[in-house]
Formats: C-alpha cells, structure tokens, sequence
DNA sequence: TGTATCCTTTGACTTATGTCAAAAAGTAAA
DNA sequence: TTTACTTTTTGACATAAGTCAAAGGATACA
C-alpha cells in the first residue's frame, strides 16, 4: 500500500490537499539492520513504510533487548511518545528488512495540521487507531496466557513470524525465547 | 479541575466556540458503584470527570475482575476501543466514589470535530496524550519488576491507594492482591 | 563446499508468583 | 459497643515461567 492510499483510507482529501501532502514526505531506501532513531535521542520523524518491516525496542541494562513493537508495510512507524511529546525515546527504531519508507518532520506535519482541517482529522482517526492497537495488546499481555498472546500476535501481524526471529517476537509477548519455542512445538504448556 | 479549564489546556478556544462545546454535555451526578457501561454493550458516551474516581475492568470466565484503567477528576473516561470504534465494550466502567461527571454522545462530539478545526485538534491532542499514557502503562507491564510497576502506577494515579482497594490496584497491575500486600510491606520481595 | 555465525530447540534446575485457606484488621450497621 | 461484613495480611504449598547450558539446524560468506 503507498502513502496516498493510506491516506484517503482515513479522509477523503481533495487530489490538490493530497498532492501538497504528499509532497512534504521524503522517500527513503534503507538497508536490513538500519536503526532509525537511538534510545535517549528525541525522535523527530514520523515514518510510512511502503514496503519491509520494522521494530522498536527497549535495551535493559543486562544488555537485552525487548521489542515493544512491529511495524509493517502500510503503518506509521515512530517512538510514539518521543515524537508527539518530544521528549527523549525509550526505544531504538530500526528496520529488520530492505526497507522503502517516506519520512515526514514534526514540524512539517505540524504544518499541514494547522493548514487542512482535513490533515487534522487525519491525525485524530491515525492516533485513535493506534491507541485501539495499543489497547489490544495492553490486554493481551494483562488478560490473556501465553498461548493466547501468542495467538494475538499473529492476527495483530499477519505471517510476522516468517520475516522476525523468534527471539523478537518472544520479547514483544513478554517471555522468553525459550518459552516460546516450548508453546509453539506442544501447542500448550499448560493444563488446558 | 472543570472541563472548561481541562479543554483550555489542549487548544485555545476562542470563547465562544468553547462555549458552544461545553452546551453540549451533559452533567450527570452519581453513586459511587454506580455502573456507566455493561461488558458486551457498545459504549456510546465519553465521560470528563469533575470529581470522583472510576474504573474499567474485564471480568474473566472464572468471574475475577481485572481492573483496566482508573480515570481520577480532570481526565476523561470511557471505553476507548468501544467508543472510538463502535464496537461491544470488552470491559465494564463504573464508578467508585460519588462523583460529578460530564458526558457527551459520539454524535455530538463528531458534529463538534467537524464544526470546529480546534476541537478537531483537541481530539487529536487528547488521543496522543491517551496514547501515551497507555504505552506507559505497556512499558510498565512489559519491561518491569512487580515493585517498579506498583511505583509507575503512584505516579501515573497520584494517592489513588487511599481511594481503592488493594484488590483492584493488583489487577491493574496484573498481579494478584496477595502479591501486591507482600510487596508493599518488605519493599521488595525479591533479591534486589 | 566448508567454516563461521546465528537462530532455535531441548534439558535440568531455580525462582517468582499464584492458589488456597485462615487469621487479623478495618469499617459500617444495629 | 456489639455484630456482621469487607478488606488486607500471612502462611504453606504448587506451578508456570525464567535461567543457564549445550546441542541441533539453518544461513551466509569466503
């Protein structure tokens, strides 16, 4: 899915507001293992990603590291509090596959949100979407077990588990890699 | 804090705009336990609440009752998911003091976005800063000690465990009461 | 096509947290 | 106050999940 699809998925723009929209993100390649943004630095890029997959992850002070979120082809990718609050990010952002992703400032879009009442709008349907995704996965990780978590992985990311290591998804469901593997070869590790 | 001065904070309302949006809410005086919205039913309301404290929980088949989220005064309250998106509520909202609250009807509120490109970034601002707030909360849940999120949940509720039971502070916090009681007493349950 | 590296699985053991039950403390009602 | 009810604490025990370590598999590179 491009940009301009996403787009009017949320609000029907007029072609001309699409087109000066449009025209304030900047295409980007960027290679597998590319990090975006750094733990502590304020992240000041909302990204869409056109094609490939990314994560952001949190880096405990044992060294590991914690995936907090998934982002595919046809998402918004940003350390969301860093970028809306602007205040240092928790998390590394970086890209897990070739990616093709277009980048838009703060304060370009900042803009565009005092410019359009459209772009407004679209800014509230975007962040009202993401706070529902935020929520599911709230209630997985505190109403569900394991095995369930794991089920709402996959309906969250579709086929996630073909393009990320087990480790990855394992840290984003709260458990270890171990315990992952042990679910995923029995279906349960439990009574039920 | 009263809704005016809420709405103030976000977005400078020109008065009489801000005035033509607090006539269309309606202040509603309750019961503490009152209930506002049943598990199954789709939530048509958000709430601002003037003073009290409310809750949203989930109830397992087991018929244990998981907190979600509390809403002290000066914050909004609702079935997010279920409001935004219309669909049946996964959690019951109640209130657990007597409290003054203001709600407004997903109709309205839409009529106001749409008349108004302030409200509509109040709405946008009010999603980012929900937004946050509940990845806060994930982050907690998933990247911290027992100890740690009893920590995070003082700040995010200031004194809320004067208001509460310990029963429903645990199952915010995804630990049973049991758990909570002992961490509280010796600081830390474990090693560190 | 072999060598190094990374990812996943498995096993043995430890530990934090849950469960169940009962006692203690706190609060409200008569 | 006494009684009844609710909430919190404590104890003994069970268990899901973590840790550590090593063996297999898979993949990339040279």
């Amino acid at each position: 899915m491009n940009l301009s699809d996403f787009l009017k998925q949320f609000v029907s723009f007029p072609p001309e507001e699409l087109e000066d929209i449009i025209s304030h993100f900047e295409k980007e390649i960027v290679q597998k293992n590319k990090t975006l943004v750094n733990q502590g630095q304020v992240c000041n890029k909302l990204y869409f990603i056109e094609e490939g997959v990314g994560r952001s992850y949190y880096l405990k002070e044992d060294g590991k590291e914690i995936t907090q979120w998934f982002f595919i082809e046809g998402k918004f990718m940003s350390s969301i509090e860093s970028f809306f609050q602007q205040v240092p990010s928790l998390y590394y952002l970086e890209m897990l596959e070739d990616s093709t992703i277009y980048s838009i400032t703060r304060e370009k879009l900042d803009a565009l949100f005092a410019k359009y009442h459209d772009m407004e709008k679209f800014g509230r349907l975007l962040s009202t979407e993401m706070l529902t995704r935020v929520v599911n996965k709230l209630n997985a990780l505190q109403f569900q077990t394991a095995k369930e978590r794991y089920e709402y992985m996959l309906t969250e990311f579709p086929n996630i588990s073909n393009r990320v290591s087990l480790g990855h998804i394992a840290s984003y469901l709260g458990m270890t890699q171990e315990t992952l593997s042990r679910i995923r070869r029995h279906d349960t590790p439990k009574k039920s």
